[in-house]
DNA sequence: GTAATTTTTTACCATTTGGTAAAGTCACGA
DNA sequence: TCGTGACTTTACCAAATGGTAAAAAATTAC
């Protein structure tokens, strides 16, 4: 009855797929999809490039179970935005988890960068069949927080893409980021700054 | 005694060598540096690939010639802020510029996304020599209207990375805003959302 | 301990890619 | 109009790349 024959892996195939996904996020995050090269991620994997081969069909098969994985973690926080909760204090709490990704997994933050620069040719239907109404969903909960007068009047999608856009910079222009800034952990500034920003902007006034 | 013994380009020489930099800046932002392929940019530029390799030497030489055109313009708006301007509407000034040229020009913005995201690895003498004492300088131009209670007090590089995150998300990430907004044309909220927001951020307050 | 199965290696291959050599074509000044 | 230099094409090439076939080695199940 079941219509999944594919026997449980075996200890040793989760632990290659495992090598294999790990060396080859650090390289397609690196390189760009088109940059990377199996040789390449065999060898940061330990392994040969026909057995890199034995565990995946393809190049492509990499990248794409590479982001699907991601999808899934990277959504969470937004699933998790409770409309009963403060708003102010949940949509904050909202940039703190967001930021800390971005500092904590950078690799990640820059393989979806990379796919979306290059407009998202494996994961576009994602991002229209769950992508789309989860956000729709969680707009609309923060336009009833608006309407309530808990929450100072934003557009609620451009807010959203604020967030990401903040946080996600500390990821993707990393690079610039260090060799701009003196400080080398700019972590806690970071925080404070997002924190500061956001709390004006979406703290209610008058009333 | 000059020390640029080249002639003068011709006339069909600048014209091909503006054909192929166009075609590179749609291919390199599309496909990233390491998809992008000389065949394709000769196709697009309506010429065969050795034509291409007539008038540059090599993929590395035209991908950097295409960098450097590009940080003289992007930085432009950045040198501009005026330390005897008024400290909001200068900066608000600087945030809707940014914008609007991420909006017209969002393939060049891609193009230097990609070159960050892998870490720079043209660009990072340019982003040491360069942007970084430019960068010192303005924040010490912002950081003196803080002192002179011209501005509420932000942390002067942090603000200026969230200017570009959010200016440069509408071209980087455009393909994930497409796919998530109904409105067609984000140019208009896109403005309003980000004055209003940097508007609360920056206007001193009790005083 | 041995047979069956899974995993790894060796040896390949076709295509693509960045790039070159050299012959041919074109444009233009004398 | 003719010669010279600028431009373009044709025909290549060596290396790299994604991927395969099949034999060898290691592991597992009995």
């Amino acid at each position: 009855m079941t219509d999944t024959p594919e026997k449980k892996p075996s200890r040793i195939q989760m632990q290659n797929r495992r090598l294999i996904l790990d060396s080859a996020l650090d390289v397609f995050s690196r390189d760009g999809y088109g940059g990377a090269t199996l040789d390449t991620i065999a060898k940061g994997a330990g392994l040969s490039k026909p057995n890199l081969l034995y565990y995946f069909e393809s190049k492509t098969e990499i990248y794409v179970t590479l982001l699907s994985q991601l999808l899934e973690t990277w959504l969470d926080p937004l699933v998790e935005l409770d409309p009963e909760a403060d708003p102010v204090e949940e949509l904050l709490g909202y940039v703190r988890h967001k930021l800390d990704m971005a500092l904590e997994l950078p690799a990640e933050s820059k393989l979806f960068a990379g796919e979306i620069l290059q407009g998202a040719p494996v994961i576009s239907g994602y991002l229209k069949d769950d992508l789309k109404p989860l956000f729709d969903r969680k707009c609309g909960v923060i336009q009833d927080w608006i309407d309530a007068g808990k929450l100072a009047p934003v557009d609620p999608a451009h807010l959203i893409f604020s967030i990401w856009a903040n946080t996600h910079h500390y990821a993707d222009f990393g690079t610039q980021v260090s060799v701009l800034l003196d400080d080398q952990n700019p972590a806690k500034r970071a925080h404070l700054h997002l924190e500061q920003m956001f709390r004006r902007l979406l703290t209610p006034v008058g009333r």
